[in-house]
DNA sequence: CGCAAATGGTTTGCATGCTTAATAACTGTA
DNA sequence: TACAGTTATTAAGCATGCAAACCATTTGCG
């Protein structure tokens, strides 16, 4: 039946999932580290730039999909490098307002035309209704990954 | 024109690449926490058990597909948990070969397991035929990821 | 009001990946 | 044989993620 015929497909998915958004990644990392952004870090400037202000600390934890702490430390990098700055939140005094510098927008713009370009060249012939089979497909994976283990599921349904 | 339409899902699919990958990864890191592995340690485990022997610490550089002073220091790790032992290769005195201590044998058929746990229940309700059509796409970002960024591709296209 | 619980941020320590550079051994060519 | 280049492994240091523990503040409830 289809199962043992899919097992091996199946076994790689999730790897080949990892290894295309890694891939995929490193791309934009490459041409960004011309601009002096290593890794990770033109993540936050990013999303600085599409996030509606006021920015608190935990608006880009839940939008970068990071835990907190990593994203206090990748603003004390930015914040060196005067890209970003923080400011007191006069609503709330535990929070901190994080802004981009005048630096920080021109970068933000520049990272934002690689991300797009990264993607153009990336999808580059492939049609919409594929793309949508895809995301439909990784939609079914994102319920499954909810219903906690609890139910082994297709063991061999 | 479909450039504009398509922006906003095209912008995100590297995202959901990478964020699906990571969560597809921690429900078997998840399942595996119980037989004591953590984290990355269990492919290592996984691919032992399946590439045929003698295994050389190369091999597994390719088979996992990251750098050899990562394979390195795991291979330490699991070494000091009598999970794995290296021995010398008579062949060619510069490698060394990696085996699965009867331990190790054991936790490479768990991880398998596991591994087949998470995908089955991950990809349940999921046709073949719409894996297929994720795979060719799959493929198509792989083929384009090859070719160099000389060329900037649609970028108003 | 006053105290317990929740929330925002930081610090610390660990896991895992990478790159760069060193060392040992092999290979190919003159 | 000898020497240059390649290959296998390791060592050292950096980047980035996490979780646990901590402080300050806010919120909710008696």
């Amino acid at each position: 039946m289809s199962d043992l015929e899919r097992n091996e497909k199946e076994l790689s998915f999730g790897r080949r999932l990892a290894r295309l958004g890694a891939a995929w990644r490193r791309q934009v990392d490459r041409d960004l580290h011309e601009y002096g952004l290593t890794e990770a870090t033109w993540r936050p400037v990013l999303y600085l730039g599409l996030l509606p202000p006021p920015v608190r600390q935990t608006d880009l934890v839940r939008a970068l999909e990071i835990e907190a702490p990593s994203v206090a430390r990748l603003l004390d990098v930015l914040e060196r490098r005067d890209l970003v700055f923080r400011s007191p939140d006069s609503e709330d005094k535990r929070s901190k307002l994080v802004s981009l510098t005048e630096k920080g927008e021109r970068t933000a713009r520049q990272v934002r035309h690689a991300v797009e370009a990264v993607s153009n060249r990336l999808l580059q012939g492939i049609s919409t209704p594929e793309l949508q089979a895809c995301y439909s497909v990784f939609e079914r994976i994102e319920a499954n990954l909810c219903q906690r283990a609890s139910a082994p599921a297709g063991e061999q349904a």
